[in-house]
DNA sequence: TATGAATGAGGGTTCATTCAT
DNA sequence: TATGAATGAACCCTCATTCAT
């Protein structure tokens, strides 16, 4: 691996961000293949060409856009599944970050919803796959000890249980503005309600 | 239709059915801008010119897909909606259909999915965005009746559930894949049940 | 040269007459280039495929419809040239004849105008030029005639002269449409007026 | 005439009048539609894609190629039209300019006189139209007030001269080369000398 | 830091042509 | 004789990227 010359960290790293956060916007809004490079610069004030001192290529702000994104989310992640919570809580407490991330990084989330699983095949993108299997231990098995614990029923098929509550939570990325009436635990307060006890009125 | 002379559905439109199938299959996996036209024809064994023999562009072939996948729905829907059935059947029932659609149009509910939103916006594709009204209507009387029926909970706020079904069911189709060990009307079955029940044990 | 099998003269020679004067129609209205094969199959009523029975190329199309139109021209020049006349005579018959050419191949006359240039320099229309140095001769010989007989004006530069009468004439066929209220010789009545005369008036 | 690189220190309006006029004499020497994008740019000394970053596409550079002549030309003809000379002083100051032009502008309005017709059809090139309606009535207008004024003969058909006068003139555009042995000016007088009094010998 | 101009590798599409039926 | 389907080369155009200034 020659070092690279280009991304020097010089000057401002919030011009940095700021373009990052552009950029996102712009993926989120219309697809990363279908993003110019040259629409992410038009929305940052400036020529296609002069985004490449700030970076390598078109696909190194993709990844440090989700490289970002994923190192929040796990911080906010961890420090849940290392508090020793019960299973409820751990699920109740999973949803609720989980759409706080949605609330801070919208548009990450929108556009790794919808390009993750043709990334996570390149090599450099490799660390959405590893993600992805963390993700699914941390809630096979939050699921696993609920059910053992009888706090989660025992009929239902587990795989499918945890993909139903992960796609749940995560889609709402796609239609979620933040400022909006609800805010984000609200939201999952609702979510969490509909997903531990259903939408059918009890007798 | 107002589409002109060329390629006639005199003769064979089996031969359309297989290149829309094979296109649909790719730009599903790719995505519909990543997907090469070079790339469809290759996985039909011709040559990329071979393909304007028998379509217009590639987005009209992305517009066929998407119209046939629309019509099949909504003839079921169409059907459900019909049938006068109560607020929790009416909600069954089109669950279950939707799950036999991604069943059977796995390909297109993903791309759909997927492409959607930014296609709604051409001309081209503005009945997407009819459709999606109408599949709003749909699920928000059916919500509303049920509320007022007493069969669904008054205290959820209904468009925040009616993204919440939406959204559950059909993402359903960017794991699934046909032939596996469920059933489609087994994983609506086990879907539903989460749905209307939660997933919480009960006392 | 091996020997083709395709254009047999069988059935009707009529057929072919038919078929190239559809094509010199559409070559003359929309240009050869942009001309496809596939508008004068339509306009033949047939698919495109299949005028490749008749003929080899779309460029043999061209060059059967050049060629019927020069033999067809220089017969009627050659009777001129032959018939010993006096070089205003001659003149007045060469334009004559000329317009009763436009008359008869108006679709042939348009497109010789607008693309002899370019196809002379091809080996295969090699004979267009041909064409255009017997008729520079015939022309500028007429004209020397005239000027040493005192028929013509000894004053202008006779190869300005010669390009004078001859695009004055030829580009009539770019309006010129049969069956309109002058007939050929009519214009060619004119025209010479004109040319020999001059527009003003004489005190 | 080897195309050289430039020491292109020019400010960007030359480049484009640069790269418009080769592309001019490319359309010119092999017509718009045989012209090959790429033709154009090794004419230009770069690649096909680089014509881009100047221009939006092959038809918008015939199109500026085709305003920038009309517009030269037409505030030519105002000046004369304007000018209140009597007829006959116009019709030569109409043809004496029309080869100024000619001499300027010698692709473009070689161009004009092959595509003209077939382009005035689009809504793009209405301004073809509308030129060729100015220039029409411009034309009539002088010759009937010379018929008037009896400087012009009477028993012309007028809209038959007019299309004499007007193609005699235009296609000296396609043997046209400019630094030739007669000027512009003195090509326009021997046209005119033709035009006025014809090529016949006066007893 | 940013610009202006260019590169070069495709991508979608067109079209003359072929050929089995 | 004509059709239906396919070929393959070429075309216009896009876009990520480079680089001298």
């Amino acid at each position: 691996m020659p070092t690279k010359k280009k991304p020097q960290v010089t000057a401002t790293p919030e011009r940095r961000r700021e373009l990052l956060d552009t950029a996102a916007e712009v993926f989120a809004e219309q697809g990363y293949n279908a993003t110019t490079v040259r629409k992410i610069a038009d929305e940052a004030g400036m020529l296609a060409g002069s985004l490449y001192y700030h970076f390598d290529s078109k696909e190194s702000m993709l990844e440090e856009i989700l490289r970002t994104f994923l190192d929040e989310l796990w911080s906010g992640y961890d420090a849940v599944l290392d508090a020793g919570l019960g299973p409820r809580e751990t699920l109740e407490a999973l949803v609720t970050e989980s759409f706080r991330e949605i609330d801070r990084h919208r548009a990450a989330v929108a556009i790794y919803q919808k390009e993750s699983r043709q990334l996570a095949a390149q090599q450099r993108f490799a660390f959405l796959a590893a993600s992805q299997r963390n993700f699914e231990k941390a809630w096979l098995s939050t699921l696993e000890r609920g059910v053992v614990a009888e706090v989660f029923r025992a009929d239902l098929d587990i795989r499918l249980t945890y993909r139903f509550v992960r796609d749940t939570v995560w889609v709402a990325a796609s239609w979620y503005r933040p400022g909006g009436q609800h805010s984000p635990e609200e939201i999952a307060r609702q979510y969490l309600s509909m997903v531990l006890d259903g939408i059918s009125a009890r007798e």
